[in-house]
DNA sequence: ATACCGACCTGTCAGC
DNA sequence: TGCTGACAGGTCGGTA
C-alpha cells in the first residue's frame, strides 16, 4: 500500500505522538510471516527501550531507540502502524502491540501479512537513494544504464527506494513519458524533466496527507487527500485533465500502469 | 547480469 | 442471494 508520502505521513505523526515515549511491553500475535526478526529478539529490544526518534527511510518506518538500536517496520500493501488507547478495541489482523508507559499504544495491523517488522543494532540506510535529496545529475546516472522499462526501474527500490506505483504513474504523466520507454533511452531532457516531476509530486502528496486509494489511513487514523489529484493513478476510460483523451490502462512489470497517449511520447 | 513471473495473503467488487 | 474470479498501494526468489 503505503508508498512515500503515506509512509513520511505515518513517521511523521508517529514521532510527534511517541517521541519520548519508552515501550514497557510487547504483544506479537501468533502469525509468523510479519516477523522478520525472532519474536524474542523483538521483545528483548523493544521492552524498556525509549523512543528517542521516528522516521522514514525509503518505505520502511524506522524507529530509532535508545541504546542504539533500531526497529525497522515495511507496511507492505495493507500494513497500518496505529496509536491507540488501551480501551479501543483490537482490529482484525493485528500482529504486534507495543504498550507505552504514556498508557496509550502502539498497534500494527495487516490484514496480508505483506508487511515486515524487524529489530536491529546498525544503523538502517535502505536499499537505493532517497528520492527526494538525489541531484538531478545521480538521478540521470541511476537510470541511463537500465535496460527495463522507465515504470519498472521507478518501482525498482535498489536504485530508487520509496517511489510505489501510484507515483511512478503521475510522475510520469507530469515529465510527459510514455511508461514502457527503455530507460537507458531517453534523453537527459527527459530524466531531468522526471527528476523535477517526481520531487514535485511526492512533496505536493506529503503535503496531502498522502493518497487514500482503499484503506490508507496515518497513525492517527486520518485519510489522505492527494487521491483527489491523480491525474493518471486509477482513471483508465476517463478524460485526461490535460487534453480530455480518455487515460489508458495497461500492464508494465506486471504493474497496472496508467497513462495519456497523446501527452505522454 | 538482467528481467520477467509467480508466490506470498486477505478483502472487495464485478459479473454471472 | 451467493459463488467465482480478477485485482489491489509491495517484495522476493526462481527461472529464462
Amino acid at each position: 500500500m503505503p508508498e512515500l508520502p503515506e509512509v513520511e505521513t505515518i513517521a511523521n505523526g508517529l514521532h510527534r505522538h511517541v517521541a519520548g515515549d519508552r515501550i514497557e511491553s510487547v504483544w506479537i500475535g501468533s502469525k509468523p510471516e510479519p516477523l522478520k526478526s525472532r519474536p524474542r529478539d523483538i521483545v528483548k529490544t523493544l521492552e524498556g527501550a525509549k523512543v528517542e526518534r521516528v522516521r522514514r527511510v525509503g518505505k520502511h518506518i524506522v524507529f530509532d531507540l535508545d541504546r542504539g538500536s533500531q526497529w525497522i517496520v515495511h507496511l507492505g500493501m495493507t500494513g497500518r502502524m496505529l496509536i491507540a488507547s488501551p480501551e479501543s478495541e483490537q482490529a482484525r489482523h493485528t500482529h504486534l502491540i507495543a504498550r507505552l508507559t504514556s498508557g496509550r499504544e502502539l498497534r500494527f495491523v495487516d490484514p496480508r501479512r505483506f508487511g515486515r517488522l524487524e529489530v536491529r543494532r546498525e544503523s538502517f540506510q535502505g536499499p537505493g537513494s532517497e528520492p527526494l535529496k538525489i541531484s538531478s545529475g545521480d538521478f540521470q546516472r541511476l537510470f541511463h544504464k537500465s535496460k527495463a522499462a522507465i515504470k519498472a526501474a521507478l518501482l525498482n527500490q535498489k536504485l530508487l527506494h520509496g517511489v510505489g506505483n501510484i507515483y511512478a504513474d503521475e510522475s510520469l504523466f507530469r515529465a510527459a513519458i510514455r511508461p514502457r520507454r527503455r530507460a537507458y533511452a531517453l534523453t537527459r531532457t527527459e530524466l531531468s524533466r522526471l527528476h523535477t516531476a517526481l520531487q514535485e509530486i511526492l512533496k505536493e502528496a506529503i503535503a496531502a496527507g498522502g493518497s487514500s486509494v482503499s484503506d490508507y489511513v496515518d497513525a492517527e487514523g486520518v485519510a489522505g487527500l492527494f487521491q483527489f489529484q491523480h491525474c493518471v493513478y486509477g482513471r483508465q476510460d476517463e478524460p485526461c485533465r490535460r487534453c480530455g483523451s480518455l487515460i489508458k490502462k495497461i500492464v508494465v512489470g506486471g504493474r497496472g500502469t496508467h497513462y495519456c497517449p497523446r501527452c505522454q511520447r
